[in-house]
DNA sequence: TGTCAGGTCCTCA
DNA sequence: TGAGGACCTGAC
């Protein structure tokens, strides 16, 4: 089996895998983190000494090497820097910068962010939890046991094109199975511009993503923003609005209100802000 | 048992 | 345009 070590500045896995960014990592008892990332299944721990990140690759994908996960940690990026940015604008988000000083945007695969954060609308992370690991299982490849449960990858597009609306219901998506069904279907019809998304600025990209099926504002920036690197879209969910209103007096409907104020405030890092108030307002009530 | 959860879509003024 | 209700399901 395996493993890197890699030398980590601004990193805490529990941040980083409980800011709500994504779904398929599992804390264990000793601290570590369990999880799937492409096609590869991985257990994440602070090494002893500390400012290292231990990755036992317990199931490594074609070409998933040292690069794969340092692009998915987003270890090349300067956090210390863009933390002292954002410091410096006001008390609030120094705060909550604090609080999750450890959070990193992960760079994740678009496709699985579409479907996961349809999935994701007016429920809960459990439950998101269950279902994408009900769609893996189902449409997704095989990719090993451990410790007498059996992974796999997130489905590629062509394979989810196999689900019915009725398969998709039986796996308790409710409502969001037709939109799964839809969206797939459109994706699948406009490859070439799918294929190209990555590429795309945040305003077309995010067209392209309003096209889609089940997918309104918020659910287009969460996609925008860890699965295409866009750090400046500002998710609203009903947590930043919360906080929003808390810590700068908005209104709760005033949504372009919000956005404009991010914008203008936070700038090209509005995204990774919007993660600090985040975590900071979901742990501190 | 009822409410609410990381929203979107549709209808109707 | 924008407000308000419907929508699957399950955790709490």
């Amino acid at each position: 089996m395996a493993s890197l070590e890699l030398q980590v500045r601004d990193f805490d896995l529990e941040q980083i895998f409980e800011c709500g960014q994504c779904f398929r990592w599992d804390r264990r008892e000793d601290g570590s983190y369990l999880g799937v990332a492409g096609q590869s299944l991985a257990k994440m721990s602070m090494a002893q000494e500390s400012g290292f990140l231990k990755i036992e690759l317990l199931r490594s994908g074609d070409g998933e090497d040292e690069n794969f996960w340092k692009k998915y940690l987003d270890l090349d990026r300067d956090y210390g820097k863009i933390k002292e940015e954002l410091c410096r604008k006001d008390e609030k988000i120094r705060e909550a910068v604090e609080f999750g000083s450890g959070i990193r945007i992960l760079s994740q695969d678009p496709f699985e962010m579409v479907i996961s954060f349809i999935i994701s609308q007016n429920s809960n992370i459990p439950r998101i939890k269950k279902c994408i690991n009900s769609i893996s299982e189902k449409y997704g490849k095989k990719i090993g046991d451990y410790e007498g449960r059996t992974y796999y990858a997130f489905p590629t597009p062509n394979a989810l094109a196999k689900a019915t609306e009725a398969e998709l219901m039986d796996l308790k998506l409710g409502y969001r199975a037709a939109y799964i069904v839809k969206t797939v279907s459109i994706i699948l019809g406009n490859m070439d511009n799918f294929d190209r998304i990555e590429s795309m600025e945040y305003e077309e990209a995010k067209e392209f993503l309003l096209r889609l099926s089940g997918i309104g504002p918020k659910v287009a920036d969460c996609i925008l923003l860890f699965g295409l690197r866009h750090f400046h879209a500002f998710p609203i969910d009903v947590w930043v609005k919360r906080i929003m209103h808390e810590a700068y007096g908005f209104e709760e409907k005033d949504l372009k209100g919000m956005q404009d104020f991010a914008k203008e405030k936070f700038g090209e890092n509005a995204g990774l802000a919007q993660q600090y108030l985040f975590y900071y307002i979901r742990g501190n009530s």
